[in-house]
DNA sequence: TATGCCGGGAG
DNA sequence: CTCCCGGCATA
């Protein structure tokens, strides 16, 4: 029977189900709907989704369409939605350039020229098993704290004793001592994070506070007090060098990930813009952090117990540099590229351009979750803040970010 | 009971 | 790989 069924809910999903994304998306609906026939099993009925909207996933088998949006229009090239708009009007679409969730958004992307394959410049993290931000931040602040060695005289002049990593220290620790003899002689230091053992083949979840600016969609604040530094990271795909100097990511990406041949901006079609992007960072604290490193820091001879503690850390660096109580707009999401790259949003984005959304009335803070405790469950807590089942509903699950709606841990509230 | 999401199945 | 859901843990 469920055979018999399959074509035939196929067909009846591509019509009304999930209306015009899944119109988009081609095949996809086809499956789920003939998936659905197939399967033949449904959740309780007081758990599943109720009238139009909330049927809307299972609408192979369901309800109609639903009255928040039209039904299938023209969608040719899917543009991403509305929700995580992240690429410029008038661009054409890039699903790997809008994979980056680190670029700024609403900054202006270069094209490159048509037909020129590129690999992904980098992919967002699935998933953050780590204590947020924390080999992101120990990477910044490891790169900062080169910045403001290269130009100490404190350090440079060094015995090389000093620039010997010690056997305890973390690896970020190590960083920061072991490159200095390996810095490049471009004029611009440079840092290959990829050669760090401590960072991952990818590039790492941007930095709490950083990440809230991608998350909601704002540029980070052009205010910078003088004690915040601006690092550039290159995103290309296992590289995350980080340089001190705009001009010289672009050059490094020019040289490096472009192929260019020479390094001289005016070859460039500004392409290079699209591949790296800004760090602020906090110098104070990075060299309050650095004095317990220091050769002339009596401390330095005293291992910490537990050196991360001994830093202000995250907490600090993050509240130092950006307010916290952002709004959590949900228009950049760290799922945002692959929503967008998806049918599904797509055409919500050429349908409807104002939804009248609900907006998430939770105030999400950027201080990270506290050291677990060791020995803790397998299955990780509840995280405290507002899921887009809470935010959005059953009725708006469409809204939802694909994790959620997969029945997975939220990528768009992140805890 | 509602919710979050792990684990696993289907394609 | 994406997509989906049963079922469990938790609030």
């Amino acid at each position: 029977m469920g055979a018999r069924l399959a074509p035939a809910a196929g067909r009846l999903g591509m019509l009304i189900q999930r209306e015009s994304q899944w119109a988009c998306a081609g095949g996809g609906a086809a499956g789920r709907g003939a998936r659905a026939a197939r399967r033949g099993r449904g959740r309780p009925a007081a758990s599943r989704p109720r009238g139009a909207g909330g049927g809307r996933l299972r609408a192979g088998v369901g309800g109609p369409a639903s009255p928040a949006r039209p039904g299938p229009g023209p969608c040719p090239e899917r543009p991403p939605s509305p929700l995580q708009p992240r690429h410029p009007a008038g661009r054409p679409w890039r699903p790997s350039a809008l994979r980056c969730p680190f670029r700024v958004a609403g900054a202006p992307r270069p094209v490159p020229p048509a037909g020129t394959p590129r690999p992904r410049p980098c992919r967002c993290p699935r998933r953050r098993r780590d204590p947020p931000g924390k080999s992101r931040l120990d990477e910044v602040m490891a790169a900062a704290a080169l910045t403001s060695l290269s130009t100490s005289t404190l350090l440079l002049g060094a015995p090389a004793a000093a620039c010997s990593p010690e056997p305890g220290l973390e690896p970020w620790k190590e960083a920061l001592v072991r490159p200095l003899g390996s810095c490049s002689s471009s004029g611009d230091w440079g840092w290959d994070l990829a050669s760090d053992r401590s960072s991952p083949s990818i590039p790492s979840p941007p930095l709490p506070s950083e990440a809230a600016h991608f998350l909601f969609g704002e540029p980070a604040p052009k205010k910078r007090k003088s004690s915040v530094r601006v690092l550039f990271q290159c995103l290309w795909k296992r590289c995350g060098k980080v340089l001190s100097t705009a001009s010289g990511m672009q050059r490094h990406i020019r040289l490096v990930h472009l192929g260019r041949r020479q390094a001289e901006p005016e070859q460039s079609d500004g392409e290079e813009d699209f591949y790296y992007t800004e760090l602020d960072v906090g110098m104070d604290v990075l060299t309050d952090g650095l004095s317990s490193l220091s050769p002339a820091s009596p401390s330095a001879s005293v291992p910490p117990a537990s050196p991360r503690l001994e830093l202000p850390e995250p907490r600090t660096l993050s509240s130092l540099l950006h307010p916290l109580a952002l709004p959590p707009v949900p228009v950049l999401s760290p799922v945002a590229p692959r929503e967008a790259r998806r049918g599904d949003d797509a055409c919500q984005g050429c349908l409807a351009p104002t939804r009248p959304e609900p907006q998430p009335t939770t105030v999400r803070t950027c201080v990270p979750t506290p050291p677990s405790r060791l020995g803790a469950s397998p299955r990780k807590p509840r995280g405290d803040a507002k899921k887009c089942r809470k935010v959005y509903g059953m009725d708006h699950r469409h809204l939802w970010c694909t994790a959620c709606r997969w029945k997975k841990a939220c990528q768009r509230f992140l805890d």
